[in-house]
DNA sequence: CTGAAAAACTGATAAAAATCATGTTTTTTG
DNA sequence: CAAAAAACATGATTTTTATCAGTTTTTCAG
């Protein structure tokens, strides 16, 4: 009986009990420099809540209530086109806190998020993060820092969607994945892949089995494994 | 003599003085809510320089040593590509500041600004702009804005690249351009409206003389002019 | 004012990738 | 557990856009 309850429980991630105090992710979070005051008002005010896959934390075109402090999980932060296919902008892990761009303007969100499994996020309300912000000019530094680097990635994303072929797009963004899920395996549909890469679905089934045939990856079932990052990298072009 | 000396000022913008107290551009800066003491610092420390057509501000790659305000003229921010090919992310115009995102992080410059016609921009000292951030949190509200807002800009970007053709594409940046040059035309190489659209260049002409024929725009020379709005956004699909 | 260089333009062809149609697995769910 | 749905896969075809190889026009320095 024990037993099943305790392997339930570490599938199902909404028993999964979270502090601030103990959250192994915060240390690489944007709260990293938090001090132990400023965890424990972190810890009382926000709310923890267990997602599923494929459950909206944010649509744009509706107002900012706060961030989003993924403590195990990952999310897709993404907009819809005209044609109602949506363009992958980025990919959040664990330890990433989402959403707090739309934060500094009057404006609705741009983007949307919606997890990619089941996910353990916290949600800290705008007034607490804002407060934060003001008191401690650590989180300030560490907030401009990281919107000066999204602003890279993102002319770089533009570059290579511009100048790269999809072969090489693909490539690169396989190995932004390897990033984002580190010794587990690369987990995303093939249309979502598209999505990322900005192509049709089935060129990146075709694509996927060329690297395969290639020995770049291997294929469980939807799975992505990265056999050679050196190889992909070339294949990158970059 | 003397006709001779002021038309030629007229075309010199060398000889321009520029302070920052009377400086028209500067009520919708970064700078619109600094004090007249705060103004009167900006004015005692920046230095004002003239640039020729295809002058650099920065390069990427390098470091920052401070922010640019433009006064007048036009600037475009790129990257180059593994080819050597430019991608334009962003072309600023008089009352912007450029330079000032790569400030926040220790890295180099992640992107190219050089000039696209003769211009008049002020240069502001990392350690200065700074100082005002920290005592002016005006300043640090514009900034935050404006960082968020350019990320979603980006973002845009980045999903017209995947999703629009390039026709779409070019209709896309012909209103941006429309905004950036207000009441002048559109005065930019074909090099650089196919580095802005991600094209060959051969193919935004062979696209502008359709929008030619469909009376959306007139050519003169080189120089663009928009006829249809209207239409040039129904062209755009959004 | 002129000649060389740069930019703009044109047409033919090739390559890349989208689209469409259809079949096969895999996953989900009652 | 079986049926339905969703995701994955493959082949044929079409469309879009890049590339190449020129010509003409414009710009600019001397």
């Amino acid at each position: 009986m024990f037993i099943f309850a305790e392997n339930s429980a570490m599938l199902d991630k909404s028993h999964k009990y979270v502090s601030c105090e103990t959250c192994q992710v915060r240390k690489d979070s944007l709260f990293s420099s938090f001090c132990t005051e400023e965890v424990h008002q972190l810890d009382e005010n926000k709310v923890c809540s267990f997602y599923r896959k494929n459950q909206p934390l944010f649509v744009e075109g509706t107002f900012s209530r706060g961030v989003y402090c993924i403590n195990d999980g990952k999310v897709k932060i993404f907009t819809i086109g005209e044609s109602g296919k949506e363009q992958i902008i980025h990919i959040a892990k664990e330890g990433d806190v989402v959403g707090f761009k739309a934060m500094f303007s009057d404006d609705p969100y741009k983007l949307s998020a919606t997890t990619l499994e089941e996910s353990n996020i916290c949600f800290i309300k705008k007034e607490d993060f804002l407060s934060h912000l003001e008191s401690n000019p650590g989180l300030l530094q560490t907030v401009l820092k990281e919107l000066s680097k999204e602003l890279g990635e993102r002319a770089v994303f533009i570059k290579n969607m511009a100048q790269k072929s999809v072969r090489e797009r693909l490539a690169t963004i396989l190995l932004i994945l390897d990033g984002v899920y580190k010794d587990e395996m690369i987990n995303l549909s093939r249309e979502d892949l598209a999505n990322f890469v900005g192509t049709a679905t089935e060129t990146i089934i075709r694509l996927l089995k060329e690297f395969k045939e290639e020995q770049l990856i291997e294929i469980h079932v939807r799975k992505i494994e990265i056999l050679d990052r050196k190889k992909l990298l070339r294949e990158a072009g970059s």
